[in-house]
DNA sequence: GCCAACGTTGGC
DNA sequence: GCCAACGTTGGC
């Protein structure tokens, strides 16, 4: 099992959301470097929900990819802000994965907090002027912000 | 294929 | 609201 963080923005967006939904395409990547680890995706793989420009930003909570990656139809639809006219339907371009709420954590874990945490300096989370919004987390980055978040591994699977 | 201009992300 | 970082675009 891989994990990963995935970036959003709560205003469009957020942990209540995905809640609501229970199940959520991860659609509009337009990112190839991000693109391709979506790619790498595995059902059951564990994601933080990472939510960027909030004061402070944080990590909300922890999603499981539903499915794998999958063509993303917003790059067909003409009318969306995601439409890519160079994408063929038969040689998609973007891919999405589906994800699902497993838990919240008890704290937030702010990006102070992870820059606090020792296996976080590599990250290019905590890097200054990071763009990525799909990025892959190791075992120890995944275990020091869960239990920051006040969890441990037990809860994810109760 | 280079690179300047431009647009976007996202912390501050 | 500012601006650093950086990916993308397009002229040449």
């Amino acid at each position: 099992m891989a994990f990963w963080l995935l970036k959003s923005e709560p205003d469009v967006f957020g942990w209540p959301d995905l809640v609501a939904v229970g199940t959520e395409p991860w659609n509009g990547i337009r990112n190839y470097q991000a693109r391709n680890f979506l790619r790498q995706m595995q059902p059951g793989d564990l994601c933080f929900l990472y939510h960027s420009t909030t004061q402070p930003p944080h990590i909300a909570g922890v999603m499981r990819v539903a499915r794998a990656a999958y063509p993303d139809d917003l790059q067909f639809e003409k009318d969306s802000p995601y439409f890519d006219p160079k994408s063929q339907p038969d040689n998609p371009r973007w891919s999405m994965v589906d994800v699902q709420p497993v838990v919240e954590l008890r704290q937030l874990v702010t990006l102070d907090d992870l820059r606090s945490l020792s296996a976080w300096v590599e990250s290019p989370l905590t890097r200054r002027g990071n763009r990525l919004s799909v990025m892959p987390v190791t075992a120890a980055e995944f275990r020091t912000a869960l239990k920051a978040g006040g969890l441990d591994m037990d809860d994810l699977t109760a």
